[in-house]
DNA sequence: CTCTAAATAGGAACCATTCCGATTAAAGAA
DNA sequence: TTCTTTAATCGGAATGGTTCCTATTTAGAG
């Protein structure tokens, strides 16, 4: 279940690309903390991040990461999920998708739906403002966790 | 658009009664938390109930304001809503509703969907675990910050 | 009224995140 | 390549929301 060695090059190569045209520097560190979203599936929280990059550039700050995190969320390279209130959790996969988080062990699983996607709005939301964004979460118990409890 | 006398007061027996069946003790600080939700529409967090409620009870403390609204919450009597990371925002409307949140001002809107209450989940999903909540988010402008916008 | 478990006050502690000032280094120019 | 500019980084302090802790108070049962 792990990301392919082609998804994580495509990957690469577009955070390569949109270091250039948006002209930011392809610092070490920057390039260590996207490749390590780049192969992951578990939506890490920033502390995450910095424990494993850390092996790899040990000098890394928090600040750094946190700040790279950030920047590669303008650039549209990763998104940020705000799953429960705390800590926020990154994913470098930018396809549409929705969230399903167990309430037991915290771990977020992605799916895809085309019926979520696109929602129907009801009308009355209109009077209230433009919707530029609309997110699904649905939390319960994962199998995981259900077959641990018996 | 005020919350009516009538509600405000269906919502303040619902409190007493609620206490006493739960076996919480109805002190003066809980019910002046519950009271200050009771009438509130915007969804206050828990430094502004707190800020509210010293008015009328000098010497409450934060504490008091976090532990009560957890126990409100238990209770069924409130909903936190989860809506950007850090601070909870605290709603006493009990019915079965969405949001729509502002993305300049943070002000949080109830909207009412029958089609959002029951959404048709993906079969892949029960792959995933058993779910026992969904919550839909939709972002924007609202038209007041579109309008200041000009 | 008395008693006791539950609840509170106030402040310390905690934890994720951001800020800041000094230092480093990416990348364009020469 | 070397020089120069300025974005980016580091490390630690600061912040802000929330929870924890302990002594004290109090609601409500008996
Ligand atoms: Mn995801
Ligand atoms: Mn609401
Ligand atoms: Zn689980
Ligand atoms: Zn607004």
């Amino acid at each position: 279940m792990a990301v392919s060695k082609a998804e994580i090059e495509r990957r690469m190569k577009r955070f390569a690309e949109t270091c250039r045209t948006g002209g930011l520097k392809t610092t070490h560190q920057r390039m260590e903390v996207f490749r390590e979203l780049a192969g992951a599936e578990t939506h890490p929280d920033a502390e995450t991040i910095y424990r494993h990059v850390r092996r790899r550039v040990p000098a890394i700050s928090r600040d750094t990461v946190y700040r790279t995190l950030a920047t590669l969320e303008e650039q549209g390279l990763v998104h940020k999920a705000e799953i429960v209130s705390g800590r926020g959790r990154y994913d470098a996969n930018m396809e549409h998708h929705h969230h399903f988080i167990c309430t037991a062990c915290g771990r977020v699983h992605d799916f895809y739906s085309p019926t979520l996607d696109d929602l129907p709005i009801p009308k009355s939301v209109s009077a209230l403002g433009r919707v530029e964004s609309t997110q699904v979460q649905l939390r319960g118990l994962c199998t995981n966790c259900a077959k641990d409890k018996r």
